[in-house]
DNA sequence: GTGGTCTAGACCACA
DNA sequence: GTGGTCTAGACCACA
């Protein structure tokens, strides 16, 4: 279900954002889904549900799902979740390719990158 | 000589460090050449000495200059400072493409995105 | 120094993100100063570390504020900090009158409010 | 009748006393009428009794409808309903311009907003 | 020293 | 039951 490496650097919060993220983009959670709850994915994960908690606070403001006090967390409806999480990664490449340039790197540079990462066709 | 632009949300230090590395790769500071001393800096920049020693130990940290104490803050010798820069930003944009290509952005996006940034040529 | 209500359904890191936006805004706290670390501020306000803790982090992502790990936190430089502070609470302004227009109230309520504030000039 | 949103992160009972006042506001529900019951609305609505309850006792509490034990809960008299609608509003609003005030915003910015608001006439 | 993450609890309002 | 806040600790990397 969802697999977190307790020995990553990477805090088990951004872990969780990121497998939750993957999940909505490949179809396994869909619009209007209602996610375990904060203490239910807490203990099946053997996690504090502080942890969890903290995950779905930053998904929520992300608006990639909403919570319901008394109801319980949804996934955002229509494609709003998948479009939320698109358009985050598409703004994190333009800074990081901006800063790029700023830097010095040319065009010729981020194609080979893309070419390594895509693979060349 | 420095612009900083006091209005940005990016921080002072950090503008300092991106202009600085600016600076060295269009080769207006080579390799060896000393910087100004913080208080000089700070006074000319109108800006707080405390905020230029941050911007300096940043650059330190990567490698890009040298501090002697007594002394002052000397650019790294040779091609040294300018790889530091690029290959930095060159490993900020490989993770940003990976990120993207896990959340589902595809080659065309990127390219669209380096088209951008860099114009058609 | 700051006053904190333990009685208030406002959550306490809501009240010290208002309490410490208020004395920028003063000017009791300037571009670059260095914020009370997180335990020394927790110890003065008699409050959990994790608690002063959300409230930087929260005052961070408003980019209000900049923490760097092993240094301190500190206010945002030039008139960033500021800015971000009035840009929110023009938000909040425009949802109220948002909402009391919904509730019936006219142009010239506004007005009047406008004039009880501000005073008629 | 009453359209509410299950998936909204705004309480059932809060938006029942918004589309109470609403339909007061616009003339549907007039001085002295009679509210639905309790567990009538409720079942209408598919809602626990206890959420309508709880909004009942919110507008009672603001004044904009007084119940009878054995009776029923009615309109509050004359233009007393709407009055208290448009000061909670009003209030509300005054709130957000006093905060708007202290973090800078001046009567210019106040003007603007409530020409995009309202229209400029 | 600093901020950042995390655990293991507690209590709250709401449905 | 649900999410939200908070306490009282712990350990981590970094400077």
């Amino acid at each position: 279900m969802i697999q977190l490496d307790f020995q990553s650097r990477q805090p088990i919060y951004e872990q969780l954002v990121l497998k939750l993220s993957e999940l909505i983009l490949l179809g396994a959670l869909k619009a209007e889904d209602q996610l375990p709850s904060v203490r239910a994915l807490a203990r099946d994960l053997g996690v504090n549900p502080n942890t969890i908690q903290k995950a779905y606070q930053e998904l929520e403001r992300r608006k990639i799902i909403y919570s319901v006090a008394g109801k319980g967390s949804f996934i955002s409806p229509g494609e709003c979740a998948g479009e939320m999480i698109r358009s985050r990664s598409c703004q994190a490449l333009r800074e990081a390719m901006e800063d790029g340039k700023r830097a010095g790197l040319v065009r010729a540079d981020v194609d080979r990158l893309a070419g390594e990462i895509y693979g060349e066709e």
